[in-house]
DNA sequence: AGGCATGTTACAGG
DNA sequence: ACCTGTAACATGCC
């Protein structure tokens, strides 16, 4: 899925374009998405203005007057903007450049402002959820997440709390959402080659100056593909269809087999899987 | 043909 | 309670 800085992306094109406007029709082309669209999410939402748009972790909330849509986009999911009126979007021809099969146009949300939000996903494993007179952190899906990366909180002194008595692997450890968010397997194998660290290490075995080391990369490699867009590996594109360009920047990521980019590294780079998922890391130079 | 894919959840078992 | 592994979800691409 998009991780933190893809959504990011996401969510700033939101706000700057569906920001103020209201709805005033939604197709639902295809209602079985990870959960399903229940039959009053057109009703509940129609002609309501859109007042603002943020993002928690990997999920996109639409703010409306007493209720919130709430929006994960799991692996494929992709929300674009058209200034043609959806019936035209269907055409093929529309969608060669993009790389963005109509098929997989599930939900339209037509907008006041002359634009189509179109929700596309391949896999389907995103998901929309409503909810009404909720506060936030009232949201199970919210509440419990852990703090967001970005945030001063994610510090030294919250970092070896979490890490302490916890015996497992420093890159389960950062994919684990309910201690830190956002991070997922590209971000996090990205960062623990710039601060040097095997993802196999023990948490409770690091030294403090390696837990500021982390800290200090995530912080960076976050902001750094958000400033590039974030990564298009296959599937993420913003708003407007078009790639980022982060994936240009990996450092380990899908660079299995590859030399170490570090200059002063002779090593190579290897591809293990901890916890079933791909982990990219330098044998040589991540202790 | 089989394995893999930016994610999350449920479940079994240690 | 914590941790790991497995499978599931659905589709497409090597």
């Amino acid at each position: 899925m998009p991780e933190l800085p893809e959504v990011e992306i996401v969510k700033r094109s939101l706000s700057k374009i569906a920001n103020k406007a209201k709805i005033i029709d939604i197709k639902i082309k295809n209602k079985n998405l990870r959960y399903k669209i229940p039959k009053f999410f057109k009703k509940k939402l129609l002609n309501h203005n859109i007042l603002r748009v943020s993002r928690r972790s990997k999920y996109i909330i639409f703010h409306f007057k007493n209720k919130f849509l709430l929006l994960h986009l799991g692996m494929t999911g992709k929300l674009l903007f058209f200034k043609k009126k959806y019936t035209t979007i269907f055409k093929t021809s529309f969608y060669h450049d993009l790389n963005i099969l109509p098929k997989h146009n599930h939900i339209f949300f037509i907008l006041s402002n002359n634009l189509t939000l179109v929700y596309n996903d391949v896999r389907r494993f995103g998901f929309f959820k409503i909810y009404e007179n909720k506060k936030l952190n009232e949201i199970s899906f919210l509440s419990k997440l852990g703090v967001e990366p970005l945030n001063k909180k994610i510090n030294y002194k919250y970092f070896k709390k979490i890490i302490k008595n916890r015996k497992k692997n420093i890159k389960n450890i950062l994919m684990d959402q309910t201690l830190i968010c956002g991070l997922g397997n590209i971000y996090v194998s990205e960062a623990l080659f710039l601060a040097k660290i095997n993802p196999l290490r023990l948490s409770y075995s690091l030294k403090n100056r390696e837990i500021k080391n982390i800290i200090k990369n995530i912080k960076l490699i976050l902001k750094l593909s958000i400033a590039k867009g974030g990564s298009s590996i296959k599937d993420f594109k913003n708003t407007f269809g078009k790639n980022g360009k982060f994936q240009q920047y990996f450092n380990v990521y899908g660079r299995n087999n590859k030399n170490c980019s570090r200059t002063s590294c002779t090593g190579e780079i290897k591809k293990i899987l901890i916890s079933n998922r791909s982990s990219f890391y330098c044998s040589s130079c991540q202790k």
